[in-house]
DNA sequence: CGAGAAAGTTACCGGTCGGTAACATATGGG
DNA sequence: CCCATATGTTACCGACCGGTAACTTTCTCG
């Protein structure tokens, strides 16, 4: 008997309830969810919540945390695939960027709306995301240095405008090809960078 | 008597409501501001705000029709300035948007903000900033028809990425010389134009 | 002056928000 | 078995939200 044949929920409730939220914010927006609603998604309550997160702050901080670990771990999996080639890895990266564009379908990245969402210049979850973005902006920096451009600062820039300017204009559907064209702009950009290198030599 | 010595408020109580509004938006997003502190920051009060503005909703996107309308009045200035020169009025166009840049200072742009913090596809204010930037992405494809590009539509897709990158990385402090790097990447696509009508010719 | 419109004032509505207290229930290990 | 720990349940708090009703003040213009 209890054949647990219901929701099956083997997971314990602070995995459950960040699932939970990860679904909610993405879709309506932190501020568009309140913390009930998301004890209910995550078929627990407010209570067990406020024992595992001290605040709704806290739980966005934790969710971008998580966002950021995974993107992170991307470019883990980038630089271990074509290690000692900068430009393999940017490449690499362009790619995956356009095919994440693919999948986000009407609302744009989850950290680029977050900021937008929490003004506040010291909310936790503003803070790590700052942090991270400068992190990536120098790993492109660091590459295209690697990669031999000739004035890697700016390349490192056009790169990174690229890659914000991607992921921000998916909030607007229209605008076609969008994913395609991003890959082929790093593509050339690349192709750019070994003729700047053979011409070095 | 009455002199009149304060505030000095000689705009009728809409024009007063809207300046309120944009200022709170701007700094603290559309809904992290009350109505009643936008009608406080107006001098005047929820009901009258309320006898201007069918909804919050409504002043928003109002408030929005305003932005996009002093950016279209932009593109009119570039296009009057530099008459049948699209080169010229897609370099013009990238030194605007840079100054535009450095006044952010910390906040995006509006448009992006909003668009992140409305997520309800069928939002005033959405419709109106979507087709907005459609018309924009056009614009800004006719300009690079007109320029010679060899495949103009990746050359305004790049043009657009590089707008929309730069105006969504300014909430993001620390990354240096992204006004000025938008400019010299503008200022190399239009000499590639160049180039590739020349060879063209 | 007097009428009418626009604006200000106060009080209120139902709803939701983030967060907490108090208590009941399960679970599992010594 | 019994106690500690994690979880569930219910009710509640004060604050704020968007929006409205009813009334008063002020101003303009005929």
């Amino acid at each position: 008997m209890t054949p647990k044949t219901q929701t099956e929920t083997p997971l314990p409730p602070r995995e459950r309830i960040l699932a939970a939220a990860g679904e909610l914010f993405s879709k309506h927006g932190v501020r568009g969810v309140g913390v009930e609603a998301i004890a209910d998604a995550a078929d627990t309550n407010k209570m067990t919540l406020y024992r595992h997160f001290a605040s709704k702050d806290e739980l966005i901080a934790e969710w971008v945390r998580g966002i950021i670990a995974q993107k992170e771990a991307g470019w883990e999996e980038i630089s271990a695939k074509n290690p000692n080639n900068p430009q393999a890895q940017l490449a690499d990266w362009g790619r995956r960027v356009a095919t994440t564009l693919a999948e986000m379908e009407g609302r744009g990245s989850a950290l680029a709306n977050a900021l937008a969402e929490l003004p506040e210049r010291d909310h936790p979850a503003r803070r790590v995301i700052e942090a991270h973005k400068l992190r990536q902006h120098k790993r492109v920096q660091k590459l295209c240095e690697e990669a031999g451009f000739q004035d890697p600062a700016l390349a490192a820039n056009l790169f990174y405008l690229l890659l914000e300017g991607a992921t921000s204009c998916v909030q607007c559907k229209g605008l076609k090809r969008i994913g395609e064209d991003l890959v082929e702009l790093v593509d050339r950009m690349i192709a750019n960078s070994r003729n700047q290198q053979q011409r070095r030599l």
